[in-house]
DNA sequence: AACAAGACCTGCATGC
DNA sequence: TGCATGCAGGTCTTGT
């Protein structure tokens, strides 16, 4: 699931809910996700305070410490399939399956949640650093630009794809050039800016990369969003974080009209991973 | 150096 | 119904 904009809508949720508290218990399954979690995840984070919620790409950083001084960061990564769930403590249901982190937190208003981190794939995972070092964190000091950030540009754009004869689409899903983009919205961004993805990025001029550079703020901004508006019901009855009610113009729809032109949508593997395109509208 | 392919996992939809 | 196949929103490692 988690892209940018559903990582971004997670953190609000737990900020929601959880900011401020203090984590009263850890508990882990211990099944390896990307790596083990640490086995003295409970010794580190219990008695902690929950200082801050940010995000760097596809990471979630949680600042914790005692009192008022942050000490750790817990680096998270929800891979492919990772959910987080939230709940007032009790009506907190059984682990379910493929719950691999439960914390509770009890808040300063009194009121004690469960936050959950479930992931059945196991391409996730979480970490933990010493506070103020996460820019250096092995997982994260490769990383390229935040695409919501003010360091983003068509320029930067153009300067990062010099000499790239890989194919636009694969060129944006790389981590260490734009933080944060994945496949479903490097095929709404190409799409909205009117850009093949198999162009070569090299190719792509740098008026067209403002345009792109517009269109992948645009499907972020709106799909965070569209999280956000779900996420202002709060949690859902099932604990889980309402993300996305998104509207997808090409991706998953091969075969469907161009909302443009209305041309079947067209279905490539670029990669190893599916893009999707109007070959009408996208050159 | 740059790029593609393979590997890591489970769950689900599809087709026989 | 059971079984095999292929696919899934990510990223790390290996091979060309």
């Amino acid at each position: 699931m988690p892209e940018l904009p559903e990582v971004e809508t997670v953190k609000r949720a737990i900020a929601d809910h959880a900011l401020g508290g203090e984590i009263t218990s850890v508990r882990q399954s211990g099944k390896t996700m990307r790596w083990p979690i640490p086995e003295d995840i409970d010794a580190q984070l219990t008695g902690l305070t929950i200082h801050n919620l940010r995000r760097r790409g596809k990471y979630i950083l949680m600042d914790c410490g005692k009192g008022k001084t942050a000490s750790v960061t817990m680096i998270l990564h929800l891979g492919m399939s990772g959910s987080v769930r939230i709940y007032p403590k009790r009506m907190t249901p059984e682990a379910q399956k493929h719950d691999h982190l439960i914390l509770g937190v009890m808040r300063q208003d009194q009121r004690e949640n469960t936050v959950v981190l479930n992931d059945p794939r196991r391409f996730g995972g979480v970490q933990i650093t010493a506070f103020g070092a996460d820019e250096q964190h092995p997982l994260i000091n490769k990383m390229g630009v935040e695409p919501l950030g003010n360091a983003f540009s068509a320029e930067y754009m153009k300067e990062q794809f010099q000499g790239k004869s890989a194919p636009i689409k694969s060129t944006l899903l790389d981590q260490r050039i734009i933080a944060g983009i994945g496949n479903i919205y490097a095929s709404e961004a190409l799409f909205l800016a009117g850009i093949s993805p198999k162009r070569a990025a090299r190719s792509v001029s740098l008026m067209r990369l403002e345009g792109l550079k517009d269109s992948i703020q645009t499907v972020l901004n709106k799909a965070i969003d569209a999280g956000g508006t779900s996420l202002r019901d709060h949690v859902q009855p099932g604990g889980e974080i309402g993300y996305f009610v998104q509207q997808l113009n090409v991706y998953g729809k091969e075969d469907q009209p161009c909302p443009n032109c209305a041309k079947p949508i067209k279905m490539i593997r670029q990669t190893g991973r599916a893009s999707f395109y109007c070959s009408d509208c996208q050159r």
